[in-house]
This record gives C-alpha cells, structure tokens and sequence, in this order.
RNA sequence: GCGCCCUUAGCUCAGUGGUAGAGCGUUUGCUCGACACGCAAAAGGCCGUAGGUUCAAUCCCUACAGGGCGCACCA
C-alpha cells in the first residue's frame, strides 16, 4: 500500500466505478442481486441546486447529509433511490445574465429581444449545470444519474403546463386585478415569501388633507394620498363615530379627493390619529378595506415608481421626491400637524434589492382559500369533503402524515399557513415556464400545447420558478403519466432541505402533492442548518466569503469535506465553516488508511480468511460482539436523525477504541513469537472489526473506506453495496 | 408587536435529573512493530443571571440579560 492515501486521483477513479457498476440505481442493483426485488423502497430528491453559478459550502453540507441517508439505507437492502437535478430559478438566473451581459456589451435584455435573450440564459444554464454536476460528484453523492431533471427540460415542462391547465379548470387558478408586490427594479411581481422586510427610519406626517376636511390623518408615504379614496377609522372610537358614511369632495394640494368615511375594525384607535386615509391602489391593508367598503381604487404611482398624475406638477417625480414635495406644501399651507421619526419596515425584493411598490395588476393567483371537493385520496379525508388548498396544507401536518423535523419549524409552519394570501405566480420576466394560456379576443384558455388555430396569442408572462419546483418529488418520476416510478417510489422517504425554503418549497410541495395526487410529497421533512463562516455570516457572493467545495476537496479531500460538515452541528443548526476542521477530518482519513496498512502488513503466514473466522477464540468474539453494539448505537443515532452523533461516535470508536487500545493491546499477540492459532484469531478479530468499522463509517466518508476494503480484500463486491 | 432558537473548556460545539465531554488550540514528554496528518500524558469549566420544583438541576419550570432568526397591515 501507498503510504498515503492519494484522495486527490483515488476518489475520482472509484465514483467512477461506482457509477460503472451502476449501483446508483435501483434497478440494477436489483438485476445484480444487490437489492431484492420486493425490497422496501427509500427515495429522496436531492433539493434541485439553481443554476446560477457554483455550489458553496451549503451545498456540499446538505449533500454530505443526504448521501449518509441514502448510503445508510442502501447498505441496509433497501431499494434506494436519490434522485439528482436542477432548478432553473428564473429571477435569480435571469437577472444574474442580464448582469453579465450589460458587463460584457452594455445591454439590456429589450436590446437583444425575447428569444436572443433566452439563448444567452439557456447557455449560461447548461454551463453552470455542467459545473454543478461536477461538484456534486466530486463530493460523492451517490445519485442515480439516469433519472436527472432539470425544472425547465421538456418532461417537467409538460408536467408544469399540464398542472397548470388542471387547477385553472378547477377554478383554482385565476386571473385577476389585484395589488401584488412589485419589484420596480427588477420590473416584475414576487410573492409575498420573496419580500424582505428591513427595519429602516421613517418619517410619520400627521396632516390634514385640506383645510375643510375634520379628520387628522398620519402616514410615511404621504405622496400616496393622491390615491386616496377613504379616511378609515375604528367603529368604536367615539371620535370619529359621527363622521362614519359622509363623503367629502376636497382639494389635496391641487388633485380632487372623493373621500369617504367608513368604520373598520383593522383601525388601530390608538396609533398616530386614529384615522387612516386609505390608499387602496397602494397599500396591502387599504387595497382589503376598499375591498370590504366597496371603493375605487385609484393609482397615482407607476411601475417605475414614480408618480403618474396627468397635469399636476408632481407627475413623473420619483416617489421619494414626491413625499418631500407634499410635506413641504402641506407645511407652507399649515395643514401639517406633526413630524415625527418612526421605526418602520420597509419592503425590498429579495433578488434585486428594489423597494417593493404595491401596485394594482392583473395577474395569475393561486386561491389557497377556495372550496372545492376533494376526490379519492391518500390522504385521510372522506371523498366530498369541501377542503381548501390551506386546509390540505395544514392537515398532513397535523395528522403528522408529514412529519417536520426538527419539530420546533411545525410551528413556524402553520404560522405561515394561517398568514398565507392567494400565491402571486406570474412573473413579468423571460426566464422560465411561460403561462401555458392562450387569448384570442375575450377568449382565454389554458392548454398544454400551442393551439393549432390562427389568431390565438400566448400569455407574456412566465410561472414563478416554484410553481415547478412544488411538482418536484412527482414530476422527476413522470407525472402526469402513471409511470413505475411513481407507484414505487412515491410518496418519497425523506425530504431533506435547508430550513430557510420551508415556505417556498415545502410547503409549495405539499400544496401541489396533496391537491394533484391526493397524497403526501414525503413522510418525513428533515431541515438542516446554515452553513456560516468563522464570523457567523452567511455565506454569500457579495460578502465574497464562499467557499467552493472543490477547493476543500483538492485540499482534503472529499470524505474530510463531508465528515466536517456533518459533525458539530445538530440538526435545524447552523454550523460554522473552519477550514481547520476539514484538516482535521482528513487526518482521520489518513488514520483509516494507516490502520489498514498496519493489518496489510501484520497479516499471519498462510492465513485463510475462513479458518481463522472458525478458529476464533471466545475472547476474540467477545471482543468483535463489542464492536457490534457501536454499529447498533451508530444505527439508532442515524435513524434518529442525529447524524452529528453518529459521525462522532463511528470517529471516536475507530480512532480511540480500536487503533490506540484494542490494536495496541493486540501488538504482542500479533508476534511471531506467539503461538500461530492465537495470532491468527487475533488478526482475525482486528480485521473483523476494522471491516465493521469502515461499514459503519462508509456513508460518512465513502472513498477511503471503499479504497482500504478493496486494498485489504475484505470482501468480493465493492463497500457501497455491503449489507450494514 | 408576536413567535422561535442559542448562551457549557481559549475557539467551535456535543451531552445528561445524580456537580461534565469531543475536536482544534495550549503545555510536557516521545524516531515505542501503521500513522508526527502520529503516540503518551497534562492543564483548563461556580454548564449566562436570579428565583422555583426535586432527596438531587447544567439539564425541568418562571423571570431577566445578551446574541441570532422567523413572521407581521401598525397607517
């Protein structure tokens, strides 16, 4: 043997052969007698990386998890099946190209039109796949790669339009005019989950709008009130009681106002004056009181946030000028009361950074509150029975048919539901599934195919990236069509993510799950941690604190960079990079590697494998029966989901328990002085457990322990498909 | 504002109702049959603060402080 273990060139060498030998596939592992035919099935899908460029450190911590499981499961007889891809992630992706491209020749995506565009993205996509995929098999996950899919390839496509056509039939898609959150920056709505909220100081204005109108009103964005229908107050609030239902025509600084005052419960008596003008075209909260009275909504702001008043001396202004603008005249006027700073969020999108603007559109939505009757189902609930996509959401959960872990993130998820408004999912950008609905006239129609007729023209705009993704666990084994796949390996085993997607995705999955297949997308969600720098940041490309995986790897070693980053973190718990760690790991390797060596060359003359297994003395099995308790614990820990213990445990018996006691102590009776029969039971003994010791840490570090088993012969097949 | 999490050795973190562990770091020896990416030892902690429950608390409960995070329509 090598003195070293040369990580560097030996671990590409053996992903190969794992991947020769096509033991990343169920299928053939069960032509190969690997797996039994009727054995019970473990699937996962590998959270789809976006294709935005390279994989961090996250990634390889969450590929190190979830090849633990499936390695785990595999070695146990399992029909095993992780299932590779990736997300086309249309915002990130699209405006990361429109970037690079205005760098490179200082345009813009309308320069070089729709489809020229799309070229470019789609090229950047498979570039940025292609590195991906490399990443990822460095780090040696053992996916089926026979099965990959990408969010936006032709299968996914036909299972996103068709998802589409079925819940627009339903009437659960719909199209309406309604305030969303628009990004003005990145010119195209998001939802509610991809809005940040910033605490900032602002200015509370406490005015009246003229000098005949009786009601004090307070607010931060005074130049929305040009869209003011409506002064709102709390019914209760004695106050105001008398002006409840008087309508007043007024003069705000140039523009007519039609204000009405209505009486709303939302109407906090305490906050600034009690009385809220209401700008329905401009506010979340207003938009719902004009909804509830029965006002007009009337915009004053535009998609480039600036004000659009025909004829009056603001029109065109940014929105922030126009704020200091109505502040001075309503001072010069003296109709302003007060001026005070306040904390207050304000919203930015967050991909591009740009302040949200509420804006009334005409959109897609999914209604998550709309009755409809459940059909025939997985799901525990009586066929008829009027459901909601919420309430679906919030029943698997709750019934614990999908199982949250670790479980203080139920809460933060039914937190969410009972918070959740109609999903926003159409995107005014290029990139991504364009929204399968043709207009011809006053007819609309959803279809999944181009229809043949003339005169029919497409939807513009395009599905938020997870609309596709919320198919994901289904439509990678061939939804719609009810394919093998799907009866196999669905509902999936584990889903296994980082905690922040909860919303976007997990939950995203279970709606989409639950309503298309009337079954659950997994029985088990496991979350894992951030992955931080030494400072406790998150790692980002602005902070320029990344780490490229493939540097550690080089470095290391794979099995160092994955042993790193399962150890010291218990699940739902950030874990903090250090690059001293994965050095450290990777001294374990090379102790593994040394262990075996020491073994190649203590070996008895004229040892028989099976002899000395049937010669071992009763000490020696005492001894080999120990070691099988810590492959038990080391199962329970794996089990239990705390894998960090269970690195730890497989680390610290191999290193402590076995090389510097039981090898050490072992020593002497390894001499050829020694009697040959008690030699070869104790050479037996040691190779026994060193053989367990490996299989315990196979799904941790895959390449060293595949490498000594081969270098020792310690069986005829390779590691990865040894029994557990 | 509401909710969640964290606070244990110099650092990063495990852990348990019976006064504590790992890795790294530090110190001291070591060319002892594989390994200096190593071996053998050692130093180092009123387990955030104050109460409570208990025969017994670092662990359970309550409050407080500091740090982090999520959500939210306070105009």
């Amino acid at each position: 043997m090598d003195k070293r273990f040369d990580y560097q060139n030996k671990e590409k060498e053996i992903y190969n052969l794992w991947e020769e030998e096509g033991y990343f596939n169920p299928e053939k592992c069960v032509e190969k007698g690997v797996t039994k035919e009727d054995a019970e099935p473990f699937s996962m899908v590998l959270p789809p990386p976006n294709v935005t460029g390279v994989l961090h450190m996250g990634h390889a911590a969450m590929l190190a998890i979830e090849d633990v499981m499936t390695r785990y499961n595999r070695m146990q007889g399992k029909k095993t099946l992780w299932i590779p891809g990736t997300d086309h992630a249309a915002i990130a992706t699209q405006s990361k190209v429109e970037k690079l491209i205005y760098k490179k020749e200082k345009k813009n995506r309308h320069d070089l039109g729709r489809e020229k565009f799309l070229e470019e993205v789609n090229k950047f996509a498979k570039e940025s796949h292609d590195t991906i995929e490399s990443q990822i098999k460095a780090m040696g996950a053992s996916l089926d790669w026979s099965r990959e899919a990408f969010t936006l390839d032709d299968k996914r496509s036909y299972a996103v339009k068709h998802a589409f056509k079925k819940m627009y039939e339903d009437g659960l898609i719909y199209r309406g005019n309604r305030i969303v959150n628009w990004d003005p920056k990145g010119q195209t709505t998001v939802s509610d989950d991809e809005v940040d909220h910033i605490e900032t100081e602002g200015v509370l204005y406490t005015f009246k709008y003229s000098k005949d109108f009786p009601i004090t009103i307070a607010t931060t964005r005074p130049e929305t009130k040009f869209g003011d229908v409506a002064v709102a107050v709390n019914p209760d609030d004695k106050r105001y009681k008398e002006y409840i239902g008087k309508e007043y025509k007024i003069d705000f600084l140039g523009k007519e106002l039609n204000i009405k005052v209505v009486g709303d419960d939302v109407v906090d008596p305490e906050f600034g004056t009690g009385a809220v003008g209401v700008t329905p075209a401009h506010s979340f909260t207003d938009f719902e009181i004009a909804e509830r009275h029965n006002l007009e909504v009337v915009q004053v702001i535009n998609e480039y946030a600036k004000m659009e008043l025909e004829g009056h001396e603001v029109d065109g202004m940014k929105t922030k000028d126009a704020r200091l603008w109505v502040a001075e005249k309503l001072k010069e006027l003296g109709l302003l009361k007060k001026q005070e700073k306040i904390k207050q969020n304000i919203s930015k999108a967050e991909r591009t950074g740009g302040v949200i603007e509420p804006l009334p559109k005409l959109q897609w939505f999914i209604d998550v509150n709309k009755e409809f009757e459940i059909g025939e189902n997985k799901i525990n609930i009586k066929s008829g029975t009027k459901v909601t996509l919420k309430h679906l959401m919030k029943h698997v959960v709750e019934s614990n048919q999908v199982e949250i872990l670790p479980e203080r993130f139920k809460k933060v998820y039914f937190h969410w539901i009972d918070n959740l408004r109609d999903w926003c999912i159409s995107r005014q950008i290029w990139y991504g599934h364009r929204i399968p609905v043709w207009y011809k006239g006053d007819e609309v129609h959803a279809e999944t195919d181009t229809p043949s007729e003339d005169g029919w023209e497409q939807d513009k705009d395009t599905l938020d990236t997870w609309f596709s993704s919320g198919l994901w666990t289904f439509s990678t084994l061939g939804w719609p069509e009810e394919t093998e796949d799907l009866k196999t390996y669905h509902p999936t085993t584990i889903l296994e993510t980082g905690h922040e997607i909860i919303f976007f995705w997990v939950a995203r999955m279970i709606l989409m799950t639950t309503y298309f297949l009337g079954e659950i997308p997994f029985k088990t969600v496991y979350l894992h941690g951030i992955v931080r720098d030494k400072q406790g940041r998150k790692m980002s490309k602005s902070l320029d604190n990344s780490v490229n995986p493939l540097d550690m790897i080089k470095k290391y070693g794979a099995d160092a960079t994955r042993l790193s980053s399962i150890i010291g973190a218990g699940p739902g718990n950030d874990i903090v990079f250090s690059e001293q760690k994965v050095k450290s790991y990777r001294n374990f390797s090379t102790k593994i590697w040394n262990v075996a060596r020491f073994l190649e060359m203590n070996k008895p003359e004229n040892y028989n494998r099976a002899e000395a297994e049937n010669n071992l003395n009763e000490k020696d099995k005492e001894k080999i029966k120990k070691a099988e308790k810590i492959k038990e614990k080391v199962s329970k820990h794996i089990e239990e989901f705390n894998f960090h213990l269970a690195g730890e445990e497989a680390y610290d018996f191999l290193w402590n328990d076995f090389a510097n006691n039981l090898l050490e102590e072992t020593k002497l009776r390894l001499d050829d002085k020694n009697d040959i029969e008690d030699k070869r039971s104790a050479y037996r003994m040691l190779e026994k457990i060193f053989f367990e010791s490996i299989k315990m840490l196979h799904p941790f570090i895959p390449f060293v322990t595949e490498a000594v088993y081969d270098e020792l012969n310690l069986g005829d097949k390779m590691l990865m498909i040894e029994r557990w």
